[in-house]
DNA sequence: GTCATCATGTAAGCCGTTACATGATTGC
DNA sequence: GCAATCATGTAACGGCTTACATGATGAC
């Protein structure tokens, strides 16, 4: 699960441990917050297996929006020149390798074993393509769909019924709401991505794809562009 | 949270471990579930500690609905006796103690530090009085209004910003409708409770609130309001 | 007589935590 | 100078997992 996060995060642009820490709280949220004591060990692991490695000192700060393809390490250098003459030697700064790169596209099409990694699997699946973000998606479903929870009026006296009082009965009508509202936002997000696949023909380069990923928002509740 | 759901469930009836397991996973969604090898080991520190004891083997299956104050092992005994003749001697059933009783109000009243222990509080919460239930239930939603991400449409600007693709915005919004939903449900939950204790003046005899809470049940169909 | 299920346990290991130790930089 | 924050690390430990080992019971 870190080593997603660390991986992910570091594919956007090179960071700091520090900052990784703070940048983790937000993409995927405080429930998917890790220690300093997990943090700098992973990131030395990953280091020594070649994933990531130290590169010059970039404070990071608000970075430029990343304006495409143009080397991270490059602008985020060019960034802090420009912001301040300052050097702070104690921080090591680390950017993702091409074995990284690698090992992020295995860790995103792996079969999630909880919620936060499937949480950290879609924060970071820009990497992936239609095709396999599809496959990422409606392996959840499956999964939610399988042991799905019976419906809140459905059938009381069936299995073993440990369902004999109040709370435990609003306990398992909440989780089966929470279940349906994530199922619901699975087939919007399926629905969304295979009218991705319908206008992109295959074999397009993945530039235009990404354009378009950009470009193709749901106009839902305010999140206009 | 191992000892929270094993206290919880014998505080329900004896129970042996492999009994146990399944009915946490009923209880308590598949998401709870524990595996043999810290199921054992728990019951042996739980015993040792003077938390449970094992009682006479005791098959369980479909247990009579738990008729009041009768002491449940010489209830489960009974049973047995009256459904079949065998033994199994290869079973150790575990019953709460009186210090195992304590001990689980205790959980049951400590903060939760993860969603999954909320769970489970709120599962065996019969054993709190309805003021302490409520202070679990307000407790909860004060901690889920704090760390509550700012509305969808709301000033991108802010917070450093790594919403910049679809998914991540698409998790931050289901993330934020989640959180909403979680709050509406804990303040049916409060707004239930606080009738409870409107209706039953402080002093009341636990055995008369018990009934109460049995027989004031929302009408199912969900969580209406 | 053999297979599936029930039932209990141990050992090794993973993945994370808290607590501790250290030091640089910035603001007052 | 002093405190707050930034920044990196180590050590000990906790809780849970998988894999392994064992054996009883019941069905066919």
């Amino acid at each position: 699960m870190l080593d997603l996060a660390l991986l992910g995060l570091l594919s956007d642009q090179p960071l700091h441990g520090y900052e990784l820490k703070k940048q983790l709280a937000e993409v995927a949220g405080s429930r998917a917050a890790v220690s300093f004591g997990s943090l700098y060990p992973a990131l030395g692991r990953l280091e020594k297996a070649g994933l990531v490695s130290t590169v010059a000192d970039t404070p990071v700060g608000r970075s430029i929006p990343m304006t495409g393809s143009l080397g991270a390490e490059v602008a985020a250098v060019r960034a802090h020149r420009a912001t301040s003459g300052r050097t702070r030697r104690t921080r090591k700064v680390y950017a993702i390798t091409p074995a990284g790169e690698h090992r992020l596209t295995e860790l995103l099409l792996q079969p999630a074993t909880d919620e936060r990694t499937f949480h950290l699997q879609v924060a970071f699946c820009q990497h992936l393509d239609s095709a396999q973000r599809l496959e990422l998606f409606e392996r959840r479903r499956a999964e939610l769909a399988m042991h799905r929870h019976p419906s809140p009026g459905a059938d009381r006296s069936a299995a073993g019924d440990r369902l004999f009082d109040r709370y435990r009965r609003a306990l398992h009508d909440r989780e089966h709401a929470a279940t349906n509202a994530e199922l619901s936002w699975l087939d919007d997000l399926i629905a969304e991505e295979r009218n991705l696949v319908d206008e992109i023909p295959p074999g397009t380069s993945s530039a235009f794809a990404a354009a378009n990923a950009q470009a193709t928002i749901t106009p839902s509740g305010g999140t206009s562009q």
